[in-house]
DNA sequence: TAAGCTCTAGCGAACGTTCGCCTTACTTAA
DNA sequence: TTAAGTAAGGCGAACGTTCGCTAGAGCTTA
């Protein structure tokens, strides 16, 4: 650890104030070419690097984006938020900015971090993933003015930026693949009502259900909170009606709860994929290996968190208070779960 | 956003100068017990937050820890590090610290981000994961002189702290798991030989063979990549032996090769448990519900995240150059893929 | 009674940038 | 010729802390 070269190193290697090389890093400001050539020379020869804490000092930018893990709930690892912060970390690096990340907490304190890094400077936005109703995290943003992207929709009466998923028409596919499987007797495994997430795939599933002009069973629509236990008492239940009340196909809201459903199939000594069709949602890593292998919906998570960080810098750095909004489509991901063929190969 | 509320402020409301305000919140310099009080409740009272800039320009400490992501392989998503992560930033915000998290890169300009990081004056210190075998990253803060603690161990040579799993105890359970229920040709399914942690695995298998006096025999011992296909096509290859020369177990040294294996030997018509015990290591969210379930080795993964900040955040506020090392015990995981036993309902 | 010590707290300076205004030299138009 | 405009870069100040030294008050000791 030698002493520290800082602008006025480059400034005099480059025979000019240190001020004016400030500019030229930053605010590109005009000097001649020559000038301009000199300083950024020197910088390189020298191999400056800024001092964040006095840039972010004066300037009041930290050129740090908050990040708070995993709002999920914490007994389900869930292997997407991995991929989705491999994608803001790639993004936000070509953008030059950092994250921040810090933890989850529920209940009353949950905006204490928030709160803190703001106070505290050291942030220029949030990324705030996890997003339900009435979140209180988004409020508490909204209120102090402070920039984020969410990822994920929320009441439809706050204006914020976001990117999310398009839940309607993932499920949309879902069905549509079991109706063109000749499934017509659909079940969905749901999530509660007070989920927003749920409802968007809720939507999904009726609309596709009514184009296809089928009654919708009320007593084949089940909400959980998203386990595969709770699949597996569902699905238990299900098995256990008469076979012309019994559903031929079952659509979970998530890869958890089709596990489950899958299991229970099993254990009735049904084939997964003949007698009954099950699909699942979100394509978790391991869904691909199951037997037989699920067919499910794959969200594009790395890329929506590239998009989160461009829309957030973008709002940054152009003090733009504009909302937008992106949805993402997933894709449907066949396996033999729905179709019931034999794998071919590899 | 209204006016800052600095320390000056404070300072006012307590009637004391700034400087002794300062003291206070951070050095616990010597003031009378009131001062104190008066001063720490003025600081209560307006919410007061120093600004983090100002505090890293004066003091050279940014109070944040730099992370990278996963440098696992791309394809394999892998939800250990969620965990990982979450064990972390709880330790970190316990100590006070957030984490920096940057994306990883391969090859030349992987040191790149560690040295910007440290020039910029980001961080205090780093978490570096995914270690293997003159890894460049650590062998850059070696020569720096940059504190860090790694997720993982490396040449014997170095010189660092680490907080590691104990690979070696991990598989001799496994194997004198697979030994108690009768198994005595026990294959492995194990990685490179430049590996660290396939070494370190692969060790505690020849120890737990040999302990309990059975001779290892070569053909059984498969080196490759971990993936499932990996597993898959050497366990046909395995299968297609001679009855005599065919193992009656089989160890993976991950999830995803005891899943390729697994499949190979339903293609068999074979039974995971009964004919063929099968077993993996990590314990992937998903492989409780595979059919069979797989036994497998859990990482206390939260748990390592938490004791490689409480290491780091030690070392620097201690400012102890003092290398430290700890090995944390996996736990065996017995399922039914090498018992064969039915699954006792939920 | 003077010297010395301890306990409290104050004060000037510094950390390394960026901001905004100012100066100088040169060009152009009237 | 002169006023005005523009390009290029200099300069003082400020951002909000923490560091290290100093000063005064009160107490002890020889």
């Amino acid at each position: 650890m030698q002493d520290r070269i800082t602008i006025k190193d480059v400034a005099e290697r480059a025979g000019v104030s240190y001020q004016t090389v400030s500019k030229v890093l930053n605010h590109q400001a005009k000097v001649k070419p020559q000038t301009e050539a000199r300083i950024r020379k020197a910088a390189e020869d020298l191999g400056y690097q800024p001092d964040q804490a006095a840039s972010s000092l004066r300037s009041r930018r930290s050129r740090m984006i908050g990040y708070s893990g995993s709002p999920w709930p914490a007994n389900q690892a869930n292997p997407i938020l991995d991929q989705f912060l491999q994608g803001m970390l790639h993004a936000a690096e070509r953008a030059g900015y950092y994250l921040l990340c810090f933890p989850h907490h529920t209940g009353e304190r949950q905006v204490e971090p928030y709160r803190q890094l703001i106070e505290s400077r050291r942030v220029d936005g949030f990324v705030v993933s996890g997003v339900e109703y009435d979140d209180p995290r988004l409020q508490f943003l909204l209120d102090k003015g402070f920039p984020f992207v969410a990822f994920g929709r929320s009441n439809v009466g706050m204006r914020f930026s976001f990117v999310d998923v398009d839940g309607k028409a993932g499920m949309r596919k879902v069905v549509e693949h079991l109706v063109a499987r000749g499934r017509r007797h659909i079940a969905a495994l749901s999530w509660p009502d007070n989920s927003r997430v749920g409802q968007d795939r809720m939507a999904g599933y009726r609309e596709a259900m009514q184009s296809a002009g089928i009654d919708i069973n009320p007593d084949w629509i089940a909400r959980g909170e998203g386990s595969v236990t709770f699949g597996h008492q569902v699905m238990q239940g299900w098995l256990a009606l008469p076979s012309e009340r019994r559903p031929e196909a079952v659509a979970a809201f998530n890869d958890g709860m089709a596990v489950g459903a899958m299991q229970a199939i099993q254990e009735n000594r049904l084939a997964v994929g003949v007698d009954l069709a099950v699909t699942g949602f979100d394509d978790l890593p391991m869904t691909q290996y199951l037997t037989p292998p699920l067919t499910t919906v794959r969200l594009p998570v790395a890329e929506i968190g590239e998009r989160v960080i461009k829309m957030l810098v973008n709002s940054l750095e152009n003090n733009s208070a504009e909302v937008q909004h992106e949805l993402v489509e997933p894709e449907l991901v066949v396996r033999q779960s729905s179709t019931g063929e034999k794998a071919s190969g590899d």
